[in-house]
DNA sequence: TCCTTAAGTTAACGCGCGTAAGTTTAGGGA
DNA sequence: TCCCTAAACTTACGCGCGTTAACTTAAGGA
C-alpha cells in the first residue's frame, strides 16, 4: 500500500504569523499514519513530511529531531485520553461506582479505538531512543498524571460511599488498578484477537477497586 | 557503542552435518543484542550477523527473513519463561498460597531481569509485520499456552485448598489475573522508574486470585 | 511600489538495510 | 587419493533513512 499522495494541490503556504500551524499539521500526520496501521518504525521523519504534504527538512523548523515528533504525539494523545476520561466521568452522575466503571471502561475503550496510538503511548518508545535526547524520565512521568489522578480520586470515592472496602494505600491501589486496565488495553492492541471470556474488563475492575 | 567484533579466529566453520548449530548461535546473538539495551529495530539481520560473528547473506541458510528471526527470539524465550514457572513452581512445596505467589513473582522477575526480552515478547513486534509474513494469529497465541496453564492450575489449586475465594469463572479469573501481571512486568519494562509502592505486585496477585 | 523576512523548497551527504549472484573452504564418501 | 557438495564467504546493487546547507517564494508593512 503506497497511500499515492496526489494532492493536485502542492499545499497553501500558510500565512506570515501562522508558521505554527504546521507543527499541528506534522502532529496529526504522524497519528494518521499510525492509525493507518504501521507500527513505531513506520512513523519515519520522511514519511510524515510526505503524509503532511511537505518536504521532509521542513520539518526541522518545528521539532529538533525525529523523537521529538513522537514525543508530541505521546502528549497529545495523552491529553486527549485525559479529556475522554474526564467527560466520561462527568456523564456518569454522582455515584462512585458507575463513575468508577465509566472512567475504566472509558479507558479501556479509548485504547480498542486506537491501538496503534495506544501502543506508543505506552509500549516503550523511549527506553531505547530517550538516552539520547533531551527526554527526561521526569518528563514522560509526569506525563500521564492528570489522567491517573482522575482514576485515583474516583476510586477514593468508591471508599467514601462505602462501594469499596477501604484500603489501607489508596494510591497503590489506584496503581494496581490502572496496571491492570493497562495490561488488557496494551495486550488487546497488540494481539487483534484476544483470548479470554469478554467480561475480562470486568473482572479486573471488580477486584481491583476491591468492590463490595 | 560499537562492541568491535575483532575476533582473532574469523570462526570455525561448522563439520558437515551440523549446519544447523549456526541456527542456534543466530538467536542467541539476536538476544544478546536485545540484552544490550538495544529495541526491535536495533536488532538489524545485519547486527545479528556481526554478533554471531558470520556474513550478514549467511543467516538466508537458516531463516526466511529478519521477522522469522524474531518469531524464533520469541519462541525460544516463552520455552525458558515457562520452565523458570515451572521450576518455581516445584520449589514451592504443596502449599497453593505458597505456589502462588511462586510463581507469578517468578513471572515478575524475570521480566525484570530481561526487560528488552519480555518487550519482545510481548509488545507487538507482530502486529505490523505478522501481516505480510506466514506467522498466524493461532501460532502467536499457542505459544504462551504452556506458561499460561501453569498460572490456571495453581489458581485452581487455591480455591480447592480454600485460600482463595471460589470462582464463577475460573478461566476468566486466571486470564485477569494474567493481566495484572503483565500490566505490571510490562510497565516496568518500558519505564525504567516506575512510580507506585513497592509491593504493588503483592497487591495485584492479592486482589486478582482472590485471596482471603 | 519595494523590500524584509517568515515559510518553505531542492540538492546532496553518508549510512545501514535487505537481497542477489557468484566464489571459496573443508569434511567425508568413492 | 580425489572430488563432490554442504556451509559459509565476498562483492555489489538499489533504497529509504535522518540530517545539513544553500536557495527560493510570497506575505504584508513602509
Amino acid at each position: 500500500m503506497v497511500t499515492a499522495v496526489t494532492n493536485s494541490e502542492p499545499r497553501r503556504r500558510n500565512r506570515r504569523g501562522e508558521g505554527g500551524k504546521l507543527r499541528e499539521e506534522i502532529i496529526a500526520a504522524a497519528v494518521a499514519l499510525l492509525d493507518e496501521g504501521g507500527d513505531a518504525s513506520s512513523v519515519t521523519l520522511r514519511a510524515v513530511a510526505r503524509k503532511a504534504g511537505i518536504a521532509a527538512p521542513s520539518i526541522y523548523a518545528h521539532f529538533a529531531d525525529q523523537p521529538s515528533i513522537m514525543l508530541a504525539v505521546v502528549r497529545r494523545e495523552l491529553d486527549a485520553l485525559a479529556v475522554v476520561l474526564r467527560e466520561a466521568d462527568e456523564a456518569a452522575g454522582s455515584d462512585a461506582r458507575e463513575r468508577l466503571f465509566a472512567v475504566c471502561n472509558a479507558y479501556l475503550d479509548f485504547a480498542r479505538a486506537h491501538p496503534q496510538r495506544y501502543r506508543i503511548m505506552f509500549g516503550g518508545v523511549w527506553t531505547a531512543t530517550a538516552e539520547d535526547t533531551s527526554i527526561t524520565d521526569a518528563d514522560l512521568l509526569s506525563l500521564g498524571d492528570s489522567a491517573f489522578t482522575l482514576l485515583a480520586d474516583v476510586l477514593g470515592a468508591c471508599v467514601e460511599q462505602g462501594t469499596a472496602y477501604p484500603s489501607d494505600d489508596l494510591y497503590g491501589d489506584a496503581v494496581a488498578l490502572w496496571l491492570g486496565l493497562h495490561g488488557l488495553a496494551h495486550q488487546r492492541a497488540v494481539v487483534r484477537t484476544m483470548p479470554g471470556p469478554a467480561d475480562v474488563g470486568d473482572r479486573l475492575i471488580r477486584a481491583l477497586a476491591h468492590l463490595k
